[in-house]
DNA sequence: CTTCAGGCAGTTCTG
DNA sequence: CTGCCTGAAG
């Protein structure tokens, strides 16, 4: 083997890689933290020491790797793969079990589901699908009707997630963190109860399941301990972003800590809202036992000019991050503030940017566009489709979450799980003159004959006439026929149904999931997949499965973590989006000077942060108006000398209130 | 029992 | 602008 892994690291690096395997063991070392802040190398060194373990004999069957996103997993995998390679001289194939925790939580589930008395073949609900869930049987139980306060689905998911990843009594979540619902506990409770009945039920899980059931998979003795022996080696990525229930997760693996590794800063927790608490990082090594803590302060990614302005950022802070970045990377010009008049400024300057940049030589997959919320890109996305500059972008409304994917989706989802009723529901609602009511009848009438979907001419509601005909007709082909015909026939059967506005448009998003489809070799692969791991894209023109070679970034700053450009721009760095005029306490408000820190960590060469003067807005009576603007207050005066500002635009800059 | 118009409130981030 | 609820018409 060559010591590829090895070389380009430096001294503390390669004592993280090696630890506790300098020389082969007999048993996996004591745990490892690395606390280090941004672009110091933290997910290079940890996946070569995935290499390393590779390389001194340890089976890719025996490591557990994980990260809270898909993206941040994607790309730890794709280098711990290539060095592989590369060091080893042989293809390693892949590491099986290398994810997301709801990824690899999946897998195990479905593994251990007949010693968990759970049926195998349980379908995954996305986050849409399990609010409608939540919402039936909140209907069930009359809460939608008791008074117009009671929360919605959304919020009161919302508080079942929370309540679930935190590992909280729902009480306490109720006090500390949704008030205002105080008032529902025993509603709330008998609610989430019946909830969770309703996913028993149907043989539906959620995401929070996912988790749940690994945890509980942990406790039953026998298979803990096949889980114990299986992964010998336990690796998690920005630990700073997982929650209490992950943590027990890890702990339930690894009780005494040999063989863990987790990596992250503090800097970067920017995942509250997912329950995700910086103390699993920052207690770390007082719950286990002899933790070895490496700390890195070299950053590789920016210039100096960069990283002095962001190290600005974060020590403004009231908290302490004790961290002493530096780099020695050439300077290549100071950060910029650029200064426009509004939304469309800032869209035509940043395109005129990226062009001059690709110009200069710096490819478009090079440069990056972040944002706080993804609807802040809408203006660019038209500038740049307007100028043929091709992009991606992460984050915001899936393709698989549109309306009209759903609904042909749901089709397919009630032929594999005859028990899931949202997708009953859904589907049957499709037909004309079929409404909740009679969807529920029919729903009630197919109790008895679960197995298999079967639905007769008999089975017809009043009122639909020919309709119910064709569809049990539709049902019986797609049964009969194989997977690959299936989806164009269903959406053969829904385009002249279709109740939704931009219909050429949907038709086509339509034909793009055909093409999507046809790589699956069935339809139960096809809907377990989709959900954990859905194509790449949202709607509209650009679509999963089309991306050009060489194609601009358009990402959400939570997506963004973990990743590099030569080039950032960042959209609206403004008071009302950094911070979120939805960050009210305190520490909402200290993440989203996190959430800024991340974002310009992310520059390796230049960095822009767009000051438009005018935004657009939603004002509490309606209507859209747009509002004078403030720098945000995270870049106060007194850093402005680590920036340039640039004004673009003729006018002045005129301080108003918003 | 479905559908559609009108009123009203809320609008982040992800698996 | 959307999603959700309500009430009236078909
Ligand atoms: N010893 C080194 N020598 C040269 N380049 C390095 C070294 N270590 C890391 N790098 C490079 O520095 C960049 C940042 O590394 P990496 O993404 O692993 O940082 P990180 O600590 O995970 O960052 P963040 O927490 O901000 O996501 C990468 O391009 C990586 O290749």
């Amino acid at each position: 083997m060559t010591l590829d892994h090895l070389k380009h690291m430096n001294k503390t690096q390669r004592a993280a890689v090696v630890h506790g395997y300098k020389s082969a063991p007999a048993q996996p070392g004591r745990p490892l933290l690395i606390i280090a802040g941004a672009g110091t190398g933290k997910t290079e060194t940890l996946s070569n020491r995935v290499v390393h373990f590779l390389a001194s004999g340890v089976s890719p069957d025996n490591i557990l790797l994980l990260t809270f996103t898909r993206k941040a997993a994607q790309e730890m995998t794709r280098r711990a793969i290539a060095t592989a390679g590369r060091v080893l001289g042989t293809n390693v194939g892949e590491i099986p079990y290398s994810g997301t925790f709801h990824a690899v939580g999946a897998r195990l589930v479905r593994e251990f589901a007949e010693q968990l008395s759970l049926s195998p073949n349980f379908t995954i609900k996305d986050r849409g699908d399990s609010a409608d869930l939540l919402d039936m049987v909140r209907h069930q139980l009359g809460f939608s009707t008791l008074d117009v306060n009671f929360p919605d689905k959304n919020q009161c998911l919302e508080i079942y997630s929370y309540k679930i990843n935190a590992c909280m009594p729902l009480k306490e979540v109720l006090k500390s963190r949704y008030p205002a619902s105080k008032k529902w506990t025993k509603q709330l409770r008998q609610l989430f109860t019946e909830y969770r009945a309703a996913k028993r039920k149907q043989n539906v899980f959620d995401y929070d399941d996912l988790l749940v059931y690994w945890a509980k998979m942990l406790n039953q003795p026998d298979i803990a301990d096949q889980l114990r022996t299986r992964f010998s080696h336990v690796l998690v990525d920005e630990y700073q972003d997982t929650n209490r229930l992950q943590a027990k997760i890890l702990f339930g693996l690894k009780p005494d800590g040999r063989g863990v590794t987790v990596v992250g800063d503090d800097a970067q927790a920017i995942y509250s809202f997912r329950a995700a608490t910086v103390e699993n990082i920052l207690d770390f090594p007082q719950v286990l036992p002899k933790v070895r803590v490496i700390n890195l302060e070299q950053n590789y990614r920016s210039t100096n000019q960069i990283l002095k302005a962001c190290n600005a950022v974060i020590n403004l802070s009231t908290r302490a991050y004790a961290k002493n970045l530096w780099s020695d990377r050439p300077n290549l010009g100071k950060p910029s503030l650029a200064v426009v008049e509004n939304d469309s400024a800032q869209a035509t300057y940043i395109a005129s940017q990226i062009l001059r940049a690709k110009e200069e030589g710096i490819p478009f997959r090079a440069q990056a566009v972040l944002m706080r919320s993804s609807h802040h890109s809408q203006k660019l996305e038209i500038e740049l489709t307007k100028r043929n500059i091709p992009f991606e972008k992460w984050g915001g409304v899936k393709f698989l979450e549109a309306a009209h994917i759903k609904d042909v989706l749901s089709l397919l989802r009630w032929l594999e799980n005859p028990r899931d009723e949202v997708a009953a529901m859904r589907a049957l609602k499709l037909l004309p003159g079929i409404g909740p009511s009679a969807a529920m009848k029919v729903i009630g009438r197919l109790e008895g004959r679960m197995g298999r979907l079967v639905l007769r001419d008999a089975d017809q509601p009043r009122g639909c006439g020919d309709h119910w005909g064709q569809f049990v007709r539709l049902v019986k082909r797609l049964q009969k026929r194989p997977w690959k015909a299936s989806l164009p026939e269903v959406v053969k059967w829904y385009l002249p149904l279709m109740k939704h506005d931009n219909p050429e448009l949907r038709a086509a998003d339509l034909g793009q999931l055909c093409i999507v489809a046809s790589s699956y070799s069935s339809r139960e692969q096809f809907l377990v997949e989709v959900t954990l791991e859905p194509p790449e894209g949202t709607v509209g023109p650009n679509k999963p499965g089309r991306s050009d070679d060489d194609c601009l970034v358009l990402s959400t700053i939570h997506s963004a973590k973990g990743q590099e450009w030569d080039h950032v721009y960042l959209l609206n760095a403004v008071d009302g989006c950094i911070p979120s005029s939805r960050a009210k306490t305190p520490a909402e408000v200290e993440e989203e000077r996190r959430l800024l820190y991340v974002a310009m960590t992310r520059a390796k060469n230049r960095l822009s942060l767009m000051v438009p003067q005018r935004v657009f807005s939603w004002r509490q009576n309606s209507s859209v108006v747009d509002l004078f603007t403030r720098r945000s207050q995270f870049i106060p005066r007194s850093a402005e000398k680590l920036f340039v500002v640039r004004a673009t635009s003729g006018k002045p800059r005129t301080r108003r209130a918003s």
